[in-house]
DNA sequence: AATCCAACGATTTTT
DNA sequence: TCGTTGGATT
């Protein structure tokens, strides 16, 4: 390092400087897992900025995810020293977003136009399909909308296809709904999350002036996670950097897990060939994890075919094996990970540094039982996000039909929440009358009330109704939208609706009404909040503390932790038979990057694990290990087995496979019950007593609880800080009392 | 229009 | 096995 450098090149390796500093042209930087990614983004930015070449609103930074643009902007603004506000850094739906809100009526819509999300497009979906009278037992609307959605991440508008292109999906008419879906949006002034982009591109190729405005002002382009990226952001990319030529895009094509939702690696193998004169730097130092992680999860990943190669390589070298455990079934894998927490936590490993990922959702069931048991605090990363919850939706629409008046979809999902007696009869009328005066529904229904084609009491209903949204409406103007967001809750009845509701998840909904009003305060209209939670609204990560983590592979990527538990690791189950089915080769390429992602997630410890029998849907299978622990390299690996009359006592040794099959011979057939647990595994750990000298519970026997995940129930034991509590739905368990409350403070 | 059961079917999900 | 969903029932 030179005496001039600037502060913020400080401690970058030769590679990573490169990176930074090649500011003209084409640059891909290939960047394996854990080499300083976001630094080199961050400090690239910043470098720009410091040499004076761009100033904030010249550069056109772009994420994935919320939280990498927010991890962006907040790396960023600690190297300036001040808050990074204003500027184009964003995810692709974001910035498109941006972008579209202001040239809106070039493809037909307004600038206030409704984002829908995947519950509006699939009810959409489903109405265009009973409207041709296709079956949609047959062609579900999830299907038929996932094949519209996949032409979309290819940038095939419907004019570009063929009718035959659809095969026989919706008995050979996709291509047509799709045109009419298309066709759907633009009257309900509303656009799904592929259309923000693709609206773009239509935009750009449409508009030489608008395109070339754009060129002028973003003369540098950074790109995160450039494997993930589909076709239409490709294009939408490379229309915005064919003037300038200055993109930079970093990526790792051995990261590439998205796949099934469009995501092409072509782009990033083939970017030397689109953007001729590329630069490729290849960050290949690894600062986070040892040396045997390292080869292990390269020697996975060296078995597949087409990459653009890497050799991570690490000056932390050393450190523990990576432990490779058969289990006899999936209670003695959860039983054996619990073991194995709890021994890294005496050796003061902290629970948050330990995660076990799996390859599906499901799967965490297993380990949260056994954790509840144990005592052992966790959270299950993903299920729901917040605004995809059934209240919060319902919320949403009220303010959509505000704020949107043609958001048809809106007004039909508040039309009768709370119940107001408008059955699907009524709607019927509605929606003919929407049809043959060629105007949206809430104006149709509007206009009903003035005539005898409803019932005299539906009359009523819905006239006070639409008086309440008209009411609401003129107040949008007047009033701060949070008052008016809780004055709406309040007058709609809707409120009031879960106040009576006595199942035990309503003081939660409430709630949550409660935190929506309140984060609407944040924004200065109610369409800048709408826009919000349609882009950006996550699960906030309400649980501090330390816990272990729960998670699937792909919710893992970019994240880190000390100590990292992979179980299931069968074939089928990783990798998945319907993958390997579905794509074939590819798809197995896929989850062999899955399990790249998965190991090197790991700073110092990985536990590979799996089970020789395993309950599939009810049903007892018998199991084969996944190829992937043949791929492990054996010299990075520690096997932790029971000794059988097939294994070498030194393991090991002719290969791993075969002793593994040959004791799957001894197991029982598919439907069987799952042989007698003899090994809990590993090394002894015996030496240590439990120390954790623990308070007597504050709980006694009959006292009435609330537990997170059980509901309610009444304590039948007190065992010191163990529990037995007989829930009202969930039967008798054994639990912590620290997982539990009172049953008058729950809520 | 609300409620109740049976039949079904079941990955991964950044926006 | 278990949760969801849609048809049938009141």
């Amino acid at each position: 390092m030179t005496a001039g450098d600037p502060p913020y090149m400080a401690g970058l390796n030769s590679a990573q400087r490169d990176a930074v500093e090649a500011l003209d042209g084409p640059v891909l930087v290939l960047a394996g897992a854990g080499t300083g990614k976001t630094r080199v983004l961050t400090t690239r930015l910043v470098h720009l900025l410091a040499t004076r070449r761009a100033g904030p609103a010249q550069i056109l930074a772009v994420t994935f995810t919320n939280k990498a643009a927010r991890e962006m902007r907040d790396r960023i603004g600690a190297l300036l020293g001040a808050p990074v506000e204003g500027w184009w850094l964003g995810t692709f739906h974001a910035l498109a977003a941006r972008l579209l809100r202001r040239h809106a009526e070039e493809v037909g819509l307004k600038s206030n136009f409704t984002i829908l999300d995947t519950d509006d497009q699939i009810r959409l979906v489903k109405q265009l399909l009973q409207a041709e009278n296709i079956d949609d037992k047959r062609w579900p609307a999830r299907v038929v909308l996932g094949v519209i959605e996949r032409w979309k991440d290819r940038a095939l508008t419907p004019d570009k296809l063929k009718p035959e292109d659809g095969g026989d999906v919706a008995g050979g008419r996709v291509v047509q709904l799709y045109a009419a879906y298309q066709e759907r949006l633009k009257t309900l002034n509303a656009c799904d999350f592929g259309d923000l982009l693709l609206h773009n591109i239509t935009i750009f190729q449409r508009r030489p002036d608008v395109l070339a405005d754009y060129h002028r002002r973003f003369r540098y382009l950074l790109v995160d996670e450039y494997q993930d990226t589909n076709v239409g952001q490709y294009l939408w990319l490379r229309l915005l950097a064919q003037a300038s030529h200055n993109i930079c895009c970093v990526g790792d094509d051995d990261q590439s897990i998205y796949g099934w939702r469009g995501a092409e690696v072509g782009n990033i193998l083939r970017f030397e060939s689109d953007f001729p004169g590329a630069k490729v730097i290849r960050l290949e130092q690894n600062y986070r994890s040892t040396s045997h992680i390292l080869a292990a999860a390269s020697g996975v990943i060296a078995h597949n075919q087409g990459r653009l190669g890497k050799t991570l390589w690490t000056e932390s070298v050393g450190g523990e094996k990576v432990a490779v455990a058969a289990l006899s079934d999936g209670e003695e894998e959860a039983r054996y990970v619990g073991d194995e927490i709890e021994t890294l936590q005496r050796k003061s490993f902290a629970l948050r540094q330990i995660a076990v990922l799996v390859r599906a959702g499901f799967q965490t069931r297993e380990f949260e039982e056994r954790f509840l048991t144990l005592g052992l605090p966790y959270r299950v990363v993903g299920g729901p996000r917040f605004y995809e919850r059934l209240e919060i939706r319902d919320a949403l629409a009220y303010f959509r039909i505000i704020n949107q008046p043609e958001d048809d979809l809106a007004f039909e999902r508040i039309v009768n929440t709370p119940k107001r007696g408008v059955g699907d009869s009524t709607l019927q009328t509605l929606r003919q009358a929407s049809r043959v005066m060629a105007v949206p529904l809430a104006e149709a229904t509007w206009r009903l009330t003035e005539t005898d084609e409803i019932k005299p009491r539906m009359r009523t209903v819905l006239r006070a109704l639409m008086q309440d949204i008209a009411r609401w409406r003129a107040e949008l103007e007047r009033m701060p939208h949070t008052e008016l967001a809780r004055i709406i809750l309040d007058e709609s009845g809707y409120t009031a609706m879960w106040q009576a509701d006595k199942t035990p998840e309503a003081p939660g909904r409430l709630e949550n009404l409660k935190e929506l009003v309140t984060a609407m305060a944040d924004f200065e209209t109610m369409g800048g909040f709408l826009e919000h939670v349609s882009l950006v609204m996550e699960n906030q990560d309400s649980a501090d503390g330390d816990m272990a983590t729960l998670m699937t592979l792909h919710g893992a990527k970019g994240l880190e932790f000390d100590v990292v538990f992979l179980p299931g690791w069968e074939e089928g189950l990783f990798p998945s038979q319907r993958t390997m089915d579905e794509n074939g080769i590819a798809g197995l390429e896929e989850e062999r990057r899955l399990a790249y992602v998965g190991i090197t997630r790991a700073r110092q410890r990985a536990f590979i694990s799996y089970a020789h029998s395993r309950r599939v849907y009810g049903t007892w299978t018998s199991t084969i290990p996944s190829r992937f622990i043949d791929e492990l390299p054996p010299e990075h690996v520690v096997v932790a087995e029971e000794p059988t009359p097939f294994a070498d006592q030194g393991g090991f040794r002719g290969g791993f496979s075969d002793w593994a099959r040959d004791a799957g011979y001894r197991l029982p057939r598919s439907g069987a019950q799952p042989p007698a647990r003899t090994f809990p595994v590993i090394e002894g750990h015996a030496f240590e007593v439990k120390p954790r000298a623990r308070p007597s519970s504050p709980f006694a026997n009959g006292a009435r609880v609330f537990h997170q995940k059980f509901g309610y129930g009444t304590v039948i034991s007190v065992d010191n800080d163990k529990l037995e509590i007989a829930f009202d739905q969930a039967g008798s368990k054994k639990v912590m009392d620290s997982f539990v409350v009172g049953a008058d403070k729950a809520g």
